[in-house]
RNA sequence: GGGGCGGUAGCUCAAUUGGGAGAGCACUAGCUUUGCAAGCUAGGGGUUGCCGGUUCGAUCCCGGUCCGCUCCA
């Protein structure tokens, strides 16, 4: 084992660009010789299996796993290699023909099927962010050397007591026909007696990606980090597995040597190329490494630890499991770095999926910084340089904008401030009745996001009692009711699984060939294969299928352009032009075949639509035409997304980025991240710039370059947290990408757009013909929608704009009886009609005065009337007496003139009840009545009296016995409503 | 994807069997006043998010839709 030390040397001087751990904290269990900062053990780690063993250092992928919905986060190392193990590599992919490869992987495990999320802080151990490291091998090499390697990298480069090592291997399973793994057992011999070598269970040593798929056994390496005394006492292999803290696995080795296509013993075919896949916790082993007994000791956290003391002000951490300040400590530390890295991957707190996720997370450790540790306002953000100075080095990409990083979670910590103040509103209101209701404590969770343990210690201070049982029993209805509303999975022509692909291989068909989609060209190709949504078909005959029945068609090659990047696929049609007939009396209608939709799948273009006519058979070839018009529209819209792309970050800033992108043929669509709405003169300067380019016609070129070499031009975009081949293709407007390539840091390209695209475009910006930016709108927080139009559509729109506007122009010479209905019909055209959105601006604009001037002059047409109805009205009080007082008003006063008539009539008649009737312009009668309270005790209630006369106008009427309102459809009765309030009345108070 | 809550004056929010849309702050004018969140009086400001329905009558009830917050998947 000394023998090694001068390798292990030359490994770590030889690479020396990662930051060395400047914290140095003294060991508490088995110190090592040396200390190695947790940023050398990762740097280590990778160089051995580079350097010994010729793996590929494989940078880990964003931990937002931007190109994969099923999973919420990275979770771990294997995830981007899941092709691999799939196989179905895309042959430009950049992991065609990796053999080995090593690296760290950033994993979030929280809100998905592994979710750490609760434990984080409670133990040493668990974690929401974490590094795994890893190796793995392809089809290359298996047990033996990965057994090797693992084992020499532990004890001579890191020098791990081998003493304190464990390994486990799979015990087997007679169940579903599987051996004990005697190949790992034999191989962990050479380093171990038997007595430290343990067997596992299906649970422990059997991994499964999924209920079917590649699978195998594992192989697991565990550490005693006892101390010596109690090691002597209780054997180690007793604790493996049994959640002892202290002996804990390191390292599992993943042999991936089946494929499971079905349940039991008969759905188990070993693979003919076996893989290797190891994970271990960069956190966990430098805990040992560093000879500490919990992660948060090693150097991985006593930065973070350090500035979240200055940040709060708080007391030194001191590694207590009962002091809640230590488990604030923790949770903090731990949270801030999941949301520096989602962040930075492009994820943003939200109330959604995985961005809700990181709300939570956000939420949980602003909690216990406000509770525990006594902060007030936004601290978290403030934690972000933290991490970036300690990580930054062996993650880049954290360099990057760690400014951005910082004000998202600053607003989200301010915001969550203020959800925090109005849920204590309403629990003030819930606590003053002395005790904490299940509905309360609910209603706190459900709609103010208030977390049941941050009401409960609210409570606890004002010494009451929260019923959580009650809550818990509520949440269960919730969560019940919520997953009443689940989805069904999609399913048809329109997807092929994993088994489907393999089938495909399994016949020995090629992937498409698809060199022609770019040139759209009429071609001839050979119907290869037709999948029905659930099996391959030899055949299908038109009139043996329903009109909604799909199927996909796979041929040899194609000029079809399949929906990629955003870009809707291309439509079109296929005739068979030679049939393949088994013998002569064999008949074979011939058929044609309308394209509706286009996918790649793993390779294989799937032509999906319906037989039109006659039929298709495998062996036949056929014609493609594809849809030329409709291409050229795409290509319109895709050629003018990049103007756009471009213009909104000359117009806005340099954080405009592509946050998503719709290429269909009547529209485009473009989601990018700016955090206000534009201004106008912004979607103004946005939409002129486009047009000019334009105008300009500048010719499109599409050049396959160098994927570094690509990335180097000063200005290019590329989307976020893609993958691109390599190499890949640039698409620049104006300029050749060979001519940027000579002069890659000149920061006159920004002046062009050039992006990272697989689309189709026009040969020049003039085909696009037009351009009309058609609407602005929110659709995340911080991220923008537009939506634009090309070629005749955006004509169409400047065009309906331009007869709106004339309208406009011509209503301002109407007058009122005229005005009124023409500006209410344009008021509602404008806001639904299809314009550029600057124009629907300048519309708006137009017509804002005469909305104002309709309204002003139907203010005081309607003060002018309220005034005749209230004079006509006190001339008629001045010969009115008695107990009840019923007027009769002239015809034409609203509710509102009969309310203001009423003040003056009842001013003069205190001690009477009065009631005012008259029949309003529309036809409709209209009654207010008003009792005072001598009269109300006499029986007099003016909602009786108002229900009364209302009844002879045809209506109802109600109110409060002191008020009532009422009226009836039939005004022409009005005079009879009179009668009828008067001897109510007149029985009533006499 | 499903559920809960909300959207009222420039801002913060009221308004119960469905019956005349309000307060505080801010704004304007006048008066008063040697200052620190000045005082008094008067005034302007509203399509109660939007569309539809029920009703004599809708901020309120019902349906749809948009937006915000929130919980669950």
């Amino acid at each position: 084992m000394r023998s090694r030390r001068s390798d292990r040397s030359r490994t770590r001087s030889g690479r020396s660009s990662a930051p060395r751990g400047a914290f140095f904290l003294p060991g508490t269990l088995g110190v090592m010789p040396q200390f190695r900062p947790v940023n050398q053990v990762r740097e280590e780690f990778i160089s051995y299996f580079v350097e010994r063993a010729r793996h590929v250092f494989v940078p880990s992928s964003p931990v937002v796993p931007h190109d994969d919905p099923t999973l919420l986060f990275a979770n771990a190392g294997m995830n981007q290699f899941k092709p691999l193990f799939l196989g179905n590599v895309a042959p430009g992919s950049p992991l065609a023909g990796l053999k080995r490869a090593v690296n760290s992987q950033k994993c979030i495990r929280a809100g998905g099927k592994h979710n750490d999320l609760d434990d984080v802080g409670k133990d040493g151990y668990h974690h929401t962010f974490f590094e795994m490291l890893g190796n793995w091998s392809f089809g290359d090499y298996f047990k033996a050397e990965s057994v090797e390697w693992g084992w020499q990298l532990l004890t001579d480069v890191w020098g791990i007591d081998p003493a304190r090592l464990y390994a486990s291997y799979f015990e087997g399973n007679r169940e579903i026909g599987l051996e004990p793994d005697r190949e790992a057992y034999d191989l962990w011999r050479r380093y171990l007696p038997a007595e430290r070598i343990i067997p596992g269970n299906m649970k422990d040593n059997f991994w499964e990606m999924g209920d079917t798929g590649p699978c195998g056994p594992c192989s697991e390496i565990h550490y005693d980090g006892r101390r010596d005394a109690e090691r002597a006492r209780v054997p180690g292999s007793a604790l493996v597995n049994k959640s002892d803290p202290n002996v804990i696995e390191i390292w599992n080795h993943v042999f991936i040597q089946f494929n499971r296509t079905a349940a039991g013993a008969e759905g188990l075919k070993p693979l003919p190329a076996k893989h290797v896949d190891t994970g271990m916790g960069l956190e966990r082993i430098a805990r040992v490494i560093q000879g500490k007994s919990s992660n948060y000791d090693t150097d991985a956290f006593s930065p973070l630890f350090a500035s979240i003391r200055e940040i709060c002000k708080a007391p030194a951490y001191a590694g207590s499991w009962t002091e809640p300040r230590d488990t604030a400590y923790r949770v903090i530390a731990d949270h801030i770095r999941t949301l520096t890295f989602a962040i930075t991957d492009g994820a943003d707190p939200g109330n959604e999926g995985r961005n809700y996720v990181l709300r939570r997370i956000l939420r949980r450790a602003v909690r216990y910084g406000r509770q525990v540790l006594g902060v007030s306002g936004p601290f978290l953000c403030e934690l972000v340089p933290t991490v970036v100075e300690t990580m930054g080095g062996a993650f880049p990409e954290l360099n990057k904008n760690p400014r951005r990083v910082h004000d998202v979670i600053k607003d989200e910590e301010e915001a969550f401030g203020r959800t925090l103040a109005q849920g204590i509103v309403l629990f003030d209101r819930a606590a003053s009745s002395g005790s904490v209701a299940a509905e309360d404590a609910f209603r706190l969770h459900d709609t103010y996001g208030f977390p049941i343990d941050l009401t409960q210690l609210m409570a606890e201070e004002r010494g009451l009692k929260v019923d959580v049982e009650g809550f818990n029993r509520l949440m269960e209805e919730a969560r019940i009711k919520a997953r009443a509303g689940g989805k069904a999975t999609e399913e048809g022509a329109g997807t092929m699984g994993t088994e489907a692909l393999a089938t495909l291989r399994r016949m020995r068909i090629e992937p498409t060939d698809d060199s022609e989609k770019f040139s759209a060209k009429r071609m001839r190709a050979s119907v290869m294969a037709i999948w029905n949504g659930h099996s391959f078909d030899e055949h299908v005959l038109a009139r043996n299928t329903r009109p909604d029945d799909r199927f996909a068609v796979i041929l040899d090659r194609t000029s079809f352009y399949a929906e990629m990047g955003g870009q809707q696929a291309d439509k079109g049609r296929m005739q068979v032009t030679r049939e393949r007939r088994s013998s002569a009396s064999d008949s074979h209608e011939g058929g044609e075949f309308v394209v509706e939709e286009v996918r790649n799948i793993g390779g294989y273009v799937l032509h999906i639509g319906r037989v039109a006519k006659g039929e298709l058979r495998v062996g036949d070839d056929c014609e493609l035409r594809v849809d030329l018009p409709r291409r050229k529209a795409v290509a319109s819209n895709h050629t003018a997304t990049h103007l756009l792309n471009w213009a909104l970050r000359e117009a806005l800033g340099d954080h405009v980025d592509q946050k998503g992108s719709l290429v269909a043929a009547d529209r485009l669509r473009f989601d990018f991240s700016h955090h206000q709405a534009m201004t106008i003169e912004q979607a103004h300067r946005v939409e002129q710039a486009v047009r000019k380019l334009i105008e300009s016609n500048l010719p499109v070129f599409a050049e396959a370059v160098p994927l570094a070499a690509g990335k180097q031009i000063h200005g290019v975009r590329a989307v976020f947290g893609e993958t691109y081949p390599d190499p890949v293709r640039l698409v620049s407007i104006g300029v050749k990408a060979d001519e940027m390539r000579g002069d890659p840091g000149n920061a006159r390209w920004r002046g062009y757009s050039a992006e990272f695209c697989g689309g189709t475009h026009l040969a020049s910006t003039g085909e696009a013909e037009a351009f009309a930016l058609i609407a602005e709108e929110g659709v995340a927080k911080g991220v923008r929608r537009v939506t634009a139009f090309t070629g005749a559509q955006a004509v169409e729109a400047e065009a309906l704009a331009a007869r709106l506007a004339s309208r406009i122009s011509g209503a301002a010479t109407l007058d009122m009886k005229h005005l009124v209905p023409e500006v209410q019909a344009l008021s509602s055209e404008i806001d639904s009609a299809v314009v550029p959105l600057v124009r629907k601006n300048e519309l708006r604009g137009m017509l804002s005065p005469l909305i104002e001037r309709t309204r002003s002059a139907a203010k005081q047409a309607a003060g002018a009337d309220r005034e005749k109805v209230v004079t006509a009205a006190r001339a008629l009080a001045e010969h009115a007496s008695g107990a009840a007082i019923v007027l009769e008003l002239p015809a034409g006063a609203d509710r509102e003139a009969l309310l203001a008539a009423m003040d003056t009539v009842r001013s003069r008649h205190v001690q009477s009840a009065v009631m005012l009737i008259a029949a309003g312009a529309d036809g409709k009668a209209t009654i207010v009545a008003s009792v005072p309270a001598a009269l109300i005790e006499k029986g007099l209630k003016a909602g009786d009296w108002v229900r009364e006369a209302s009844a002879a106008v045809g209506g109802k009427g109600g109110g409060r016995p002191d008020s009532a309102q009422g009226g009836g459809p039939d005004g022409a009765k009005v005079a009879l409503a009179v009668a009828a309030a008067r001897s109510f009345a007149a029985t009533k108070a006499g």
